[in-house]
DNA sequence: GTTGTATTTAACTATTAGGTTATTTAACTG
DNA sequence: CAGTTAAATAACCTAATAGTTAAATACAAC
């Protein structure tokens, strides 16, 4: 279990991973700031973020003592495309545009 | 990590486990058939499928000895809703889809 | 240069995961 | 019923995960 697949859907299969990237929605934030809402020392959260990272799915910066964390750009972009083969639900979307098109097109003639 | 997604997300994080639902994409198969491309005992197999039914995402039917597994229907369902608040590749596809209606309707006009 | 602040690393512990072989259960077959 | 086949369970091992506290690092500020 070490291909980069795997590796992100490992972080992912933890709710206190997925609530840090949650928090990354909103923007860049610093460690201290991102381990606020949680009930766990602060060395359990940066391992959490050093297996993101390790992951792909964050990023760590620099900013003074503070190292701040963001979301990767597209880390989730490989486990998107594997769930692609599997799931329908997008390709039901895509089909109901696809006939209202159609439709579309019928009453043009 | 007992809630439902973590579980979903866990079992998928093993590339045996996502080599096994690949399989069966095919179609129903028996433990043991399910077992022969790996170099693996079949009690291991056995577990990985116990993961991935307890995660949802198989189910174990019957039939004499053989306990046939497929997918289960809409398994990944909830792993793709997550997915869809963090994964814009869709929200594009639909995007260009969308354009391409928009376009329809103008030269409609 | 000492103090304070932000974060990581080290060392340790408990639990879980993934594998093994050996045994058991369940159902068919003769 | 004895034997065979399909699969699951038990008991065990090892490595990895998720957490802890205590110590180290890196930078800033005085």
């Amino acid at each position: 279990m070490n291909d980069a697949l795997s590796l992100k859907l490992q972080a992912l299969a933890c709710p206190t991973r997925r609530a840090i990237l949650a928090r990354l929605k909103l923007g860049e934030t610093s460690v201290n700031e991102l381990a606020q809402p949680f009930e766990m020392s602060l060395p359990a959260i940066s391992k959490h973020l050093k297996v993101l990272q390790t992951a792909g799915l964050i990023t760590q910066g620099r900013n003074a003592q503070s190292r701040p964390c963001k979301l990767a750009e597209g880390g989730l972009n490989d486990v998107a495309t594997w769930m692609q083969d599997y799931h329908q639900m997008w390709e039901q979307r895509l089909d109901r545009l696809e006939s209202y098109l159609q439709n579309l097109k019928e009453i043009e003639k």
